[in-house]
Formats: C-alpha cells, sequence, structure tokens
DNA sequence: AATGATATACGAAAAGTTTCGTAAATGCAA
DNA sequence: TTGCATTTACGAAACTTTTCGTATATCATT
C-alpha cells in the first residue's frame, strides 16, 4: 500500500519549479533559474526564484542538502501523485467531475498520433480487462 | 468557420459561476448565490456574489438584462470553448503539453464504466477515419 | 406617502501569490 | 588578508483574486 503524501499543493510558479527538478534532478537555485528565464523568455530575478524554493521547502514540496554552500534542492513532491491531484482538481472543477468529458475533449481538440491512439486503445483493452 | 471569441480566461470563483449558469440558463443573482452556497457549503454573502457577476459582466463573461429592476444574467463565454481554453493551459503546466499523457492519467486513476470506454474507442475509430 | 424587504453600485479590506531589494554570510582569488 | 563575486535569509512591495460593508435605489404593501 501506498503511503499518502499529504503535501500541499503546488501553485503554479511551483509547478514550473517542480517540472524543472522532475526533469533535470537535483539542482541548485542558480540552475532552476536560468531554466526558468529561458522558459518565460524573461529574465526572473535570481532571489525570486531563491525565495519560492524556500517556501517549498518549507511545504515540503522540496527538500534541500545545505552541507554545501551552494544548496542542492531535490523534489520530494512525486511527479505522477502531483499530476494526479492536480488533475482531480481541475475535472471538479472545469468538467463537473467527469473526467470522460475532459477526455472527449482533450482527443477531440489536439492532434493525437496513431501511435498515442493505439497506446490509448490498449490502456482500454487493459481497463476492461482488468 | 467559428469566430474567436477572444474572451479572458475565467478565474477559478468565475468559473464556479459560469458552471452554474450554463446548466441553469439565464439566473438572477440570488439564485446563483444559493446555488453556491448550497455547493460550498457555507454561506456566500449575496454583495460576494454580485460583486462577481458585475466584474465577469464588464469583462465580457457574462452579459445582462436591465429591463427589470432584478437583473437576469447570461453566460456569454461558451462552456466548449471555455473548457478547452482551460484545459490547454491546464496541460502545458502540468503535463508539459500531452495531451496524451494527461489522458493516460485520467482513464487510468477513475473509474470509467463500460459505457464511457465504448464511447472513447468511438470517438477514437472517427479520429483514425477522419 | 411611509415602511420594510430586496436590489444594485462600488470602494476597499482581506487573502493569496509572485517579485524584488537589502543585508549578512561564505568562499575564492589576487 | 583584503576585496570581489556569489549565496542565503527575509521582510515587504506589487499584483491578483476574493470577500465584504455601506450607501443608495426600487418595488410592494399598507
Amino acid at each position: 500500500m501506498s503511503k499518502k503524501s499529504n503535501l500541499p499543493q503546488p501553485t503554479n510558479a511551483e509547478l514550473e519549479i517542480l517540472q524543472i527538478l522532475w526533469k533535470a534532478g537535483p539542482s541548485t537555485v542558480r540552475f532552476v533559474n536560468e531554466q526558468l528565464s529561458e522558459q518565460q523568455e524573461k529574465e526572473i530575478r535570481y532571489t525570486t526564484t531563491l525565495k519560492l524554493m524556500q517556501i517549498m521547502t518549507e511545504k515540503k514540496l522540496l527538500s534541500r542538502n545545505t552541507d554545501t554552500r551552494t544548496h542542492v534542492y531535490l523534489a520530494e513532491a512525486v511527479q505522477g501523485d502531483t499530476q494526479k491531484a492536480l488533475l482531480k482538481k481541475f475535472v471538479d472543477a472545469t468538467f463537473q467531475g467527469s473526467a470522460m468529458n475532459l477526455v472527449m475533449q482533450a482527443l477531440g481538440n489536439h492532434e493525437t498520433s496513431q501511435q498515442e491512439l493505439d497506446e490509448i486503445k490498449a490502456l482500454i483493452e487493459k481497463i476492461e480487462k482488468g
């Protein structure tokens, strides 16, 4: 059985930082700040990123190694769990809780490749059997 | 060809009001306020709802008929378009733009009935043919 | 017409989120 | 060791969103 994480949901700015850490692994504030600035195509002050990551550490969304002067941050929030929680909230708010409605909308409005469709079909079969 | 609506995206509180209007059709502030209070299981001040709906009218998310003293509000934002826009933003922020990832997550984590699965399969077939 | 209930208008407080500036500490290089 | 660059700490400004209180208008009833 999986333990409940019970972490608070990240805000938008926090989620962006999580995405970077999920992708790159443990990183310094400077690195995260550079990634962010690159993504948004505008400079973000170093201390802005620092402050956010400190807040996130307080919330336990991140942890950090302070052995060296330059702290190294690690995502404590698990990507899958976080996505799942945010998705539920989003579905409730936007599709009145119907994941079905959302899926139809998602499939209908995005370019979906044949391979992706195959994957979905495979998943459906798995669900039908299981 | 469908005209671009170009409406601002609703905030969370605004979205809740839209949901009520989409479902119930043109309504008064009082009605919307009662629905909201019921949903959240706590009283929401009448003027809070009023203020929000006035702001939304200014943003063109709603329009209103002021012929009678009690104004009647109508959702101008179209449900499908709004959901689509919010979904895109959400997918970008949470699933790095991959609707596929989201669909897999949505199907995997929710109870999905056989009928719903059939609908999805039908949709996929339609996409594959079209 | 006076009273009371209910409506709108609207500024501003309250709450939440994001950004920034300054101070103090630390490490490195001359 | 002195000076410079970089880091962390942290309060607070700047914004956004949500909630509320007060003033005023309107309608129905008496």
